[in-house]
DNA sequence: ATGAAAGCGCTAACAT
DNA sequence: ATGTTAGCGCTTTCAT
């Protein structure tokens, strides 16, 4: 820096009011500073700013190396940092590096805030850390004081499955469950709704969050002579349609499928599964945007903001064909 | 730190000296800062260690949000770092963050050595980087001066793969290739030796790395009357299982088939692909190791690691039937 | 608009 | 073994 401002002929104070891009030098100093800089490539000590400054800009993210979604949030939290200034500092949990762990680091580089992706943390735990600073918890519906929830709408999602189902001419449509995986309890709820709402008679058949547990739940589901179904996600909707498959019932002829989080496994062209999205762009702007707030001092009070999901139609869901019921079409 | 040597009762550097970890103070003394410290919870400012301290004790590692193996190896790098007294920075490229900013920010933070992952830069910027400190690409095989590799013996995997094969009684053992895809070159090559050793014909059919790729080569490789087919990778066996089966062919007991990569794709359940697999942790270690040797000087040649994989065995592949095919046992 | 100078919270060389 | 002191490379207040 020294060096830079000796090349351009000013003192350092003007290096540094150039580099912060704060008023405070001329149009012709400024050009100077930069032109120097350039010459020698100098880059402002990101260490030195942190240390420097009262506030550190910077926001601390923790998430799961394994979460093929936390990629999309991470990706989409540095591009809502940016904007505001912010710079993001990543913590990665992992099977041999718990969360606790993680947090721990980011607090020592003495960030202004944390987001928490996919949280497993105690309560108590989230809420000790929520009096020191504003943290907030994305994809993972938590109880505890001060922290602030940023999470998908799954109801709403399983809902829209449901709907889209019903708009095909369906109307035995059974839901296959996540058992007690997080999350599992909403969209059990939100698909008795949704049934209801379309006059029709909900139908919740055990599953879970794996292959296997869409595949146990195949038997049921065809029994109960679905011509639809709603899966709690994709990995289970996976084992589900291998399931049906062997069983010699053609997808989406005979029956259509539907998948919840519009993971890789459901872009997979050969599986092509219809499913239910998250906004991982919309969820990381709110979680930003709450965190900067709170740093702002707004004195809001910590609540849950839900995003809606939304449908991806692909290759698994189709028009009902009606013909292979016959005229039972009242129901179970 | 004040608050913490006013509690013990001793000076900012016995402080200092404690949680550096480095002789010069007593037994008793230590025990005191440390109690006094955990009293008042203080750790200590990581950005005015970073900045205070020559060495920042840094490694920058790059990696890309979307590949699920940089997951594994961003864990075993944490774990290889640490023993190391080294700490680890991430930075994440994805598709709206370009590497080079990704490592841009990585220098800002004077971290000491770069770990790319999967590394897709230029090699020109590369051998300028490895100018200024040691760089290391993990996974991807660059030829770009001063930059050391640490990989996995590519060709050698697909060579497990036919050797086990072999080992089943298999002779009719295709390879569907991966095309112009980085790696596709040594594993194609491996395959012909390794077919020759075994005093086999090779037969490769044009492949890619995508499941449409791997499903447009099942025709071809079934009218070679392949008993037993190598995939590029799991995504394209994935596509080739698939395809495979909906001509009729019961997998393994017509047709073995393998993979490559060990993804999570080819540890679904339902899916059982066996498959060759990296080990994360030998590479974390050998580039951490690597990185390390140069920082402390070590004059090396700049050169590759080659680590051996390993075949993961699952419900793909087993013992030739040897009845389909009759007596022509003999080759193509 | 520009510059001087005092931190930020540590590390590390040196003195005691 | 313990304390003193001068940085590390910035930011930021206050003069000029």
């Amino acid at each position: 820096m020294e060096d830079v401002a000796a090349r351009a002929g000013v003192s350092r104070a003007l290096v540094s009011i150039v580099y912060r891009d704060v008023p405070g030098a001329s149009e012709a100093t400024r050009a100077k500073v930069l032109r120097a800089a350039a010459e020698l490539d100098y880059r402002p000590d990101h260490r030195a700013r942190l240390l420097g400054r009262q506030r550190t800009r910077l926001l601390g993210v923790v998430y799961g190396v394994h979460h093929a979604f936390h990629g999309d949030l991470v990706e989409a939290l540095y591009a809502a940092a940016e904007p505001a200034g912010y710079d993001v500092a990543l913590s990665a949990v992992a099977p041999s590096r718990d969360e606790q762990r993680a947090v721990q680091s980011l607090l020592d580089y003495r960030c202004e805030a944390l987001i928490l992706l996919g949280s497993e943390q105690r309560p108590a735990r989230l809420a000790a850390l929520a009096e020191r600073m504003p943290v907030v918890s994305v994809a993972r519906k938590v109880r505890a004081g001060g922290v602030d929830v940023v999470r998908t709408d799954d109801a709403g999602g399983i809902r829209q499955a449901v709907e889209h189902l019903a708009g095909l001419g369906h109307r035995r449509i059974v839901h296959v469950d996540g058992g007690r995986a997080p999350g599992a309890a909403e969209r059990r709820t939100g698909y008795r709704q949704a049934m209801k709402s379309a006059g029709l008679d909900p139908h919740v058949v055990p599953g879970g969050l794996t292959e296997e547990d869409g595949a146990a739940a195949a038997g049921e589901a065809l029994r109960l002579r679905a011509t639809a179904v709603a899966v709690f996600n994709d990995r289970s909707a996976i084992g589900f349609l291998d399931q049906v498959r062997r069983r010699g019932r053609a997808v989406p002829d005979d029956l259509s499928v539907i998948g919840y989080d519009d993971s890789s496994l459901a872009r997979l062209s050969h599986v092509g599964l219809t499913t239910v999205g998250q906004n991982a762009k919309t969820l990381a702007e709110l979680a930003v945007g709450r965190a900067l707030d709170r740093l702002d001092g707004a004195d809001l009070p910590p609540g849950e903001l839900v995003v809606p999901p939304f449908l991806v139609v692909r290759g698994t869901t189709a028009q009902v064909s009606g013909r292979r019921w016959g005229s039972e079409m009242t129901g179970f």
